[in-house]
DNA sequence: GTTTATTTAATGCATATGCATGAACTTGTC
DNA sequence: GACAAGTTCATGCATATGCATTAAATAAAC
Protein backbone atom coordinates (compact mmCIF):
# COMPACT_ATOMS: atom_id res chain seq x y z
CA UNK A 1 0.00 0.00 0.00
CA UNK A 2 1.31 3.17 -0.87
CA UNK A 3 1.85 5.90 1.77
CA UNK A 4 -0.39 8.16 -0.21
CA UNK A 5 -3.59 5.46 -1.06
CA UNK A 6 -5.45 6.31 -4.10
CA UNK A 7 -7.93 8.98 -3.87
CA UNK A 8 -10.58 6.42 -5.20
CA UNK A 9 -10.06 4.14 -3.55
CA UNK A 10 -10.57 6.53 -0.11
CA UNK A 11 -13.49 7.76 -1.80
CA UNK A 12 -15.25 4.45 -2.88
CA UNK A 13 -14.54 3.46 1.06
CA UNK A 14 -15.89 6.44 2.61
CA UNK A 15 -19.21 5.91 0.58
CA UNK A 16 -19.32 2.61 2.13
CA UNK A 17 -19.61 3.68 5.43
CA UNK A 18 -21.69 6.53 4.69
CA UNK A 19 -24.28 3.53 3.19
CA UNK A 20 -23.90 2.30 6.77
CA UNK A 21 -24.75 5.39 8.60
CA UNK A 22 -27.75 6.13 5.85
CA UNK A 23 -29.23 2.30 6.56
CA UNK A 24 -28.72 2.89 10.34
CA UNK A 25 -30.43 6.37 10.09
CA UNK A 26 -33.42 5.12 7.77
CA UNK A 27 -33.85 2.72 10.63
CA UNK A 28 -33.51 5.40 13.08
CA UNK A 29 -36.25 7.40 11.07
CA UNK A 30 -38.32 4.22 11.16
CA UNK A 31 -38.11 3.84 15.26
CA UNK A 32 -38.96 6.95 15.13
CA UNK A 33 -41.74 6.97 13.07
CA UNK A 34 -43.16 4.08 15.21
CA UNK A 35 -43.03 6.49 18.39
CA UNK A 36 -39.89 4.82 19.73
CA UNK A 37 -36.64 6.00 20.61
CA UNK A 38 -33.38 5.85 19.16
CA UNK A 39 -30.95 3.03 18.74
CA UNK A 40 -28.17 3.99 21.14
CA UNK A 41 -31.14 3.50 23.93
CA UNK A 42 -31.48 -0.51 22.35
CA UNK A 43 -27.88 -0.84 22.23
CA UNK A 44 -28.13 -0.11 26.01
CA UNK A 45 -31.48 -1.88 26.91
CA UNK A 46 -29.97 -4.78 25.04
CA UNK A 47 -26.64 -4.79 27.10
CA UNK A 48 -28.51 -4.47 30.36
CA UNK A 49 -31.09 -7.48 29.93
CA UNK A 50 -28.75 -9.55 29.10
CA UNK A 51 -26.96 -9.46 33.06
CA UNK A 52 -28.19 -11.96 35.14
CA UNK A 53 -28.88 -9.27 37.63
CA UNK A 54 -30.38 -6.53 34.88
CA UNK A 55 -27.50 -3.66 35.76
CA UNK A 56 -24.42 -2.28 34.52
CA UNK A 57 -21.61 -0.02 35.71
CA UNK A 58 -21.60 3.10 33.46
CA UNK A 59 -18.81 2.46 33.48
CA UNK A 60 -18.75 -0.65 31.84
CA UNK A 61 -21.59 0.53 29.20
CA UNK A 62 -18.95 3.08 27.95
CA UNK A 63 -16.80 -0.23 27.41
CA UNK A 64 -19.43 -1.98 25.63
CA UNK A 65 -20.55 0.45 23.36
CA UNK A 66 -17.57 2.68 22.83
CA UNK A 67 -19.44 5.80 24.82
CA UNK A 68 -17.61 8.46 25.75
CA UNK A 69 -18.19 9.27 29.35
CA UNK A 70 -20.37 12.25 29.40
CA UNK A 71 -22.29 10.85 26.30
CA UNK A 72 -22.75 7.44 28.27
CA UNK A 73 -24.06 10.16 31.37
CA UNK A 74 -26.46 11.83 29.30
CA UNK A 75 -27.40 9.15 27.36
CA UNK A 76 -28.57 7.00 30.76
CA UNK A 77 -29.94 10.30 32.26
CA UNK A 78 -32.80 10.23 29.04
CA UNK A 79 -33.42 6.85 29.84
CA UNK A 80 -34.04 7.35 33.37
CA UNK A 81 -36.14 10.07 32.82
CA UNK A 82 -38.30 8.30 30.68
CA UNK A 83 -38.20 5.41 33.33
CA UNK A 84 -36.53 2.41 31.05
CA UNK A 85 -33.66 2.48 33.63
CA UNK A 86 -33.19 3.98 37.28
CA UNK A 87 -29.90 4.92 39.22
CA UNK A 88 -28.76 3.15 42.33
CA UNK A 89 -25.56 3.67 44.58
CA UNK A 90 -23.02 1.39 44.20
CA UNK A 91 -21.90 -0.59 47.60
CA UNK A 92 -18.53 -1.59 46.43
CA UNK A 93 -17.54 1.79 44.73
CA UNK A 94 -18.64 5.02 46.59
CA UNK A 95 -17.84 7.27 43.59
CA UNK A 96 -19.74 4.96 41.12
CA UNK A 97 -23.24 3.82 40.49
CA UNK A 98 -25.64 0.48 39.14
CA UNK A 99 -27.78 1.34 36.44
CA UNK A 100 -30.18 -1.33 36.79
CA UNK A 101 -32.73 -1.98 33.75
CA UNK A 102 -36.73 -1.58 35.04
CA UNK A 103 -39.81 -3.44 33.74
CA UNK A 104 -41.06 -0.57 31.37
CA UNK A 105 -37.01 -1.01 29.78
CA UNK A 106 -37.67 -4.72 29.18
CA UNK A 107 -40.85 -4.18 27.58
CA UNK A 108 -39.15 -1.37 25.29
CA UNK A 109 -36.17 -3.36 24.15
CA UNK A 110 -38.72 -5.76 23.40
CA UNK A 111 -40.46 -3.63 21.42
CA UNK A 112 -37.54 -1.75 19.70
CA UNK A 113 -36.79 -5.30 18.85
CA UNK A 114 -40.30 -6.20 17.12
CA UNK A 115 -39.31 -2.78 14.78
CA UNK A 116 -35.82 -2.98 14.71
CA UNK A 117 -35.42 -6.38 13.03
CA UNK A 118 -37.68 -6.44 10.00
CA UNK A 119 -36.42 -2.55 9.42
CA UNK A 120 -33.33 -4.03 8.18
CA UNK A 121 -34.59 -6.40 5.33
CA UNK B 1 -33.80 -14.70 5.08
CA UNK B 2 -36.21 -15.29 7.89
CA UNK B 3 -38.61 -12.08 8.79
CA UNK B 4 -37.07 -11.32 12.10
CA UNK B 5 -33.16 -11.60 10.92
CA UNK B 6 -31.07 -13.19 13.99
CA UNK B 7 -30.22 -10.75 16.47
CA UNK B 8 -26.42 -11.92 16.15
CA UNK B 9 -26.37 -11.17 12.91
CA UNK B 10 -27.60 -7.99 13.32
CA UNK B 11 -25.41 -7.44 15.80
CA UNK B 12 -22.24 -8.26 13.83
CA UNK B 13 -23.80 -5.77 11.11
CA UNK B 14 -23.96 -3.08 14.07
CA UNK B 15 -20.28 -3.73 14.93
CA UNK B 16 -19.44 -3.54 11.42
CA UNK B 17 -20.70 -0.38 10.93
CA UNK B 18 -19.91 1.15 13.71
CA UNK B 19 -16.31 0.17 13.29
CA UNK B 20 -16.20 2.16 9.91
CA UNK B 21 -17.20 5.52 12.47
CA UNK B 22 -14.64 4.74 14.56
CA UNK B 23 -12.44 4.95 11.66
CA UNK B 24 -14.33 7.96 10.88
CA UNK B 25 -14.37 9.70 13.95
CA UNK B 26 -10.73 8.85 14.64
CA UNK B 27 -9.57 10.55 10.92
CA UNK B 28 -11.96 13.72 12.39
CA UNK B 29 -9.65 13.74 15.25
CA UNK B 30 -6.13 13.55 13.58
CA UNK B 31 -7.59 16.35 11.39
CA UNK B 32 -9.06 18.52 13.86
CA UNK B 33 -5.51 17.76 16.18
CA UNK B 34 -3.53 19.54 13.02
CA UNK B 35 -6.35 22.08 13.10
CA UNK B 36 -8.19 21.38 10.37
CA UNK B 37 -11.53 21.24 9.54
CA UNK B 38 -14.01 18.21 9.90
CA UNK B 39 -14.26 15.90 7.00
CA UNK B 40 -17.86 17.33 5.83
CA UNK B 41 -15.77 20.50 4.58
CA UNK B 42 -13.24 18.51 2.41
CA UNK B 43 -16.17 16.77 0.67
CA UNK B 44 -17.76 20.21 -0.03
CA UNK B 45 -14.02 21.12 -1.01
CA UNK B 46 -13.46 18.34 -3.19
CA UNK B 47 -16.99 18.97 -5.24
CA UNK B 48 -16.27 21.77 -5.94
CA UNK B 49 -12.51 21.84 -6.93
CA UNK B 50 -13.75 19.07 -9.48
CA UNK B 51 -15.99 21.67 -11.11
CA UNK B 52 -14.64 23.51 -14.14
CA UNK B 53 -15.99 26.47 -13.36
CA UNK B 54 -15.47 25.85 -9.21
CA UNK B 55 -18.82 25.81 -8.01
CA UNK B 56 -22.16 24.53 -7.66
CA UNK B 57 -25.48 25.18 -6.70
CA UNK B 58 -26.62 24.21 -2.83
CA UNK B 59 -29.06 21.97 -4.10
CA UNK B 60 -26.52 19.73 -6.36
CA UNK B 61 -23.93 20.05 -2.93
CA UNK B 62 -27.25 18.24 -0.94
CA UNK B 63 -27.78 15.73 -3.65
CA UNK B 64 -24.30 14.42 -4.67
CA UNK B 65 -23.36 14.77 -0.75
CA UNK B 66 -26.60 13.50 0.66
CA UNK B 67 -27.02 16.39 2.99
CA UNK B 68 -29.97 17.49 4.32
CA UNK B 69 -30.73 21.38 2.80
CA UNK B 70 -30.69 23.20 6.30
CA UNK B 71 -27.56 21.09 6.76
CA UNK B 72 -25.94 21.99 3.33
CA UNK B 73 -27.13 25.94 4.31
CA UNK B 74 -25.42 26.07 7.22
CA UNK B 75 -22.56 24.33 6.02
CA UNK B 76 -21.86 26.48 3.60
CA UNK B 77 -22.34 29.75 6.27
CA UNK B 78 -19.51 28.39 8.55
CA UNK B 79 -17.29 27.32 5.45
CA UNK B 80 -18.04 31.03 4.02
CA UNK B 81 -17.43 32.61 7.35
CA UNK B 82 -13.79 30.46 7.17
CA UNK B 83 -12.93 32.16 3.72
CA UNK B 84 -13.34 28.95 1.96
CA UNK B 85 -16.40 29.53 0.01
CA UNK B 86 -18.32 32.67 -1.28
CA UNK B 87 -22.17 32.81 -1.68
CA UNK B 88 -22.82 34.51 -5.26
CA UNK B 89 -26.35 35.10 -6.68
CA UNK B 90 -27.87 32.92 -9.80
CA UNK B 91 -27.92 34.49 -12.51
CA UNK B 92 -30.66 31.85 -14.36
CA UNK B 93 -32.49 31.61 -11.16
CA UNK B 94 -33.30 34.29 -8.41
CA UNK B 95 -33.84 31.90 -5.21
CA UNK B 96 -30.76 29.80 -5.90
CA UNK B 97 -27.26 30.96 -5.69
CA UNK B 98 -23.48 29.74 -6.58
CA UNK B 99 -21.31 28.59 -4.13
CA UNK B 100 -17.57 29.34 -5.49
CA UNK B 101 -14.70 27.81 -3.78
CA UNK B 102 -12.24 30.31 -3.33
CA UNK B 103 -8.12 30.22 -3.85
CA UNK B 104 -8.42 29.17 -0.10
CA UNK B 105 -10.46 26.87 -0.34
CA UNK B 106 -8.40 25.12 -2.35
CA UNK B 107 -5.03 25.30 -0.49
CA UNK B 108 -7.71 24.25 2.58
CA UNK B 109 -8.39 20.98 0.27
CA UNK B 110 -4.85 20.00 -0.85
CA UNK B 111 -3.69 20.61 3.01
CA UNK B 112 -6.14 18.29 4.06
CA UNK B 113 -5.78 15.64 1.76
CA UNK B 114 -2.57 15.58 2.70
CA UNK B 115 -3.32 14.90 6.56
CA UNK B 116 -6.08 12.42 5.19
CA UNK B 117 -4.67 10.23 3.38
CA UNK B 118 -1.94 9.17 5.49
CA UNK B 119 -4.75 8.88 8.34
CA UNK B 120 -6.18 6.12 6.60
CA UNK B 121 -3.86 3.33 6.48
C1' DG C 1 -1.88 8.22 58.20
C1' DT C 2 -1.23 11.99 55.20
C1' DT C 3 -0.38 13.39 50.64
C1' DT C 4 -0.62 12.60 45.62
C1' DA C 5 -2.48 10.38 41.64
C1' DT C 6 -6.22 7.97 39.41
C1' DT C 7 -10.88 6.71 38.60
C1' DT C 8 -15.94 7.62 38.31
C1' DA C 9 -19.53 10.51 37.26
C1' DA C 10 -21.88 15.18 36.39
C1' DT C 11 -22.23 19.72 34.25
C1' DG C 12 -21.45 24.63 32.00
C1' DC C 13 -20.56 26.28 27.73
C1' DA C 14 -20.01 26.46 22.84
C1' DT C 15 -21.24 24.26 18.74
C1' DA C 16 -23.90 21.10 15.73
C1' DT C 17 -28.23 18.76 14.26
C1' DG C 18 -33.24 17.89 13.35
C1' DC C 19 -37.63 19.68 12.59
C1' DA C 20 -40.82 22.94 11.26
C1' DT C 21 -41.66 27.11 9.14
C1' DG C 22 -41.09 31.24 6.37
C1' DA C 23 -39.53 34.24 2.52
C1' DA C 24 -38.34 34.74 -2.21
C1' DC C 25 -38.66 33.09 -6.60
C1' DT C 26 -40.15 30.01 -10.69
C1' DT C 27 -43.28 27.11 -13.22
C1' DG C 28 -47.54 25.43 -14.82
C1' DT C 29 -52.66 26.28 -15.45
C1' DC C 30 -56.44 28.63 -16.50
C1' DG D 1 -51.21 37.90 -16.43
C1' DA D 2 -53.22 36.20 -12.20
C1' DC D 3 -53.16 32.18 -9.13
C1' DA D 4 -51.90 27.80 -7.26
C1' DA D 5 -48.20 24.67 -6.65
C1' DG D 6 -43.52 23.60 -6.37
C1' DT D 7 -38.51 24.84 -5.66
C1' DT D 8 -34.58 26.99 -3.33
C1' DC D 9 -32.60 28.68 0.63
C1' DA D 10 -32.50 30.63 5.55
C1' DT D 11 -33.67 30.50 10.42
C1' DG D 12 -35.96 29.94 15.32
C1' DC D 13 -36.29 26.57 18.54
C1' DA D 14 -35.52 22.37 20.91
C1' DT D 15 -32.33 18.79 21.47
C1' DA D 16 -27.81 16.45 21.10
C1' DT D 17 -22.70 16.44 21.11
C1' DG D 18 -17.80 17.69 22.21
C1' DC D 19 -14.65 19.71 25.27
C1' DA D 20 -13.04 21.15 29.53
C1' DT D 21 -13.66 21.32 34.28
C1' DT D 22 -15.26 19.98 38.82
C1' DA D 23 -16.62 17.02 42.74
C1' DA D 24 -16.23 12.92 45.16
C1' DA D 25 -14.20 8.78 46.04
C1' DT D 26 -10.59 5.13 45.81
C1' DA D 27 -5.81 3.61 45.27
C1' DA D 28 -0.96 4.27 45.56
C1' DA D 29 3.28 6.30 47.55
C1' DC D 30 5.73 7.94 51.07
Amino acid sequence: MSQQPDEAIVQAWARLVRAGQMTMSRIEGELKQAGLPPLAWYDVLLELSREKQGMLRPVELERRLLLAQYNASRLIDRMARAGLVTRQACPEDGRGQFVPITREGKDMQRRMWRAYGPAIA
